[in-house]
DNA sequence: TCATTCTATTGACAGATATTCAATAGTGGC
DNA sequence: GCCACTATTGAATATCTGTCAATAGAATGA
């Protein structure tokens, strides 16, 4: 571990896979304080301690830095909320919500920092989230190959994406203020409303 | 470089309140085509054709001027969807709700940027999104002030602010793809959905 | 009609941020 | 230890936001 104190600007030469995860790591973690907009590329330098040119030479521009840090965003969430191997298939997914609502709990500011960055006005960044929001839809399917509980069908994929939506508002909103919810009514809220809305479908 | 040749711009002086509404209908109009980012106060300015001092003098800045914009926008739907003022409650809030599916269809375009301005990074962008937000939740307490569907409680607060957002995400989506849905097969959905995700309520 | 006063409007200027690129300096190979 | 390679820098440029004293259109009063 190589210790660089605030007052002494030593070069510190990094390979490149290093240096480009230092910056993605320093740029997650600053995305759970401040929001996109407000990491620029003089703030991220500076917390680095390398020069604004390095960022351009890594990632290209403001743009290209915040797509990396999004991504590897996404990437985090997708990881730590990866249903067990093993088990029933309603079990899977159960875990896989509670994981989730544990994850946004845990890691509130910089989820929302990722919501407002793939909300926001950039087509790539947007186009991210949703990758990596119909990644987790597939695990209702390949939790349930068979098709038992959900079909793949365009309808039921608008009410998944609808439904994930409305999680997300369900678990951000709770968490400012739980209006006498615990936990497990939330889950219970969250698990029962995909099926109570998919049968509204014709 | 002093000497003009092509075209003397011709100072036009206006009212404030005929300027201040001028250019606010054409931030809203602008709204429609490019991002509030991409609303910059030189392309503002030079679409109303006047100086960029202008604007500032009347809006403060471009975040003065964001905000006014986006007010103006949530006030057009808020009216635009409002309920009759006769009739059963639960019709009122249908036709109300249809008319919030129409508007969306209608005005696509300039609803999107509503939704990004008030889920970007700005705080008083997502206040006037949130205040907007809870007036349309307000209806369904007015239009039936005995409760008989539901009572204004925080449990009921929160499902309804989490209900709204799948609404917004699923017509968003549909128009995107209807998925062999009609506008009634939607508004179905949409109507069934709140009381039925209002039942997983302990 | 003309002069005067008020203020809507402008344009030049300053500061911040994004972006580029030739020059610099670590680091590994010989 | 020398050399080649390239990670890194810092100065220069461009674009955008924001400020403010100066300008000019229009109403008022004679």
């Amino acid at each position: 571990m190589i210790h660089v104190t605030a007052t002494t600007p030593p070069r510190t030469r990094l390979t490149p896979d290093e240096r480009r995860s230092q910056l993605l790591d320093l740029g997650v973690r600053l995305l759970a304080v401040r929001s996109l907009e407000e990491l620029s590329i003089d703030v991220i330098a500076d917390e680095a301690g390398i020069s604004r040119g390095l960022l351009y030479h890594y990632f290209g521009g403001k743009q290209g830095f915040y797509e990396a840090v999004v991504q590897r965003a996404a990437d985090d969430l997708f990881e730590q909320t990866a249903p067990p191997p093993e088990g029933e298939p309603l079990d899977r997914l159960l875990v896989s919500l509670t994981g989730y609502v544990d994850y946004v709990v845990a890691n509130t500011a910089g989820y929302r920092s990722l919501v407002k960055a793939a909300s926001g006005s950039n087509e790539s960044l947007s186009a991210i989230y949703e990758t990596t929001f119909a990644a987790l839809a597939d695990r209702f399917f390949t939790a349930d190959p068979d098709g038992l509980v959900l079909q793949d069908t365009p309808p039921v994929r608008l009410i998944i994406h609808a439904w994930q939506a409305m999680v997300e508002d369900l678990v951000l909103t709770w968490i400012d203020d739980p209006a006498g919810l615990t936990r497990d009514d939330l889950l219970h809220v969250i698990t029962g409303s995909l099926p109570a809305i998919g049968s509204l479908l014709p």
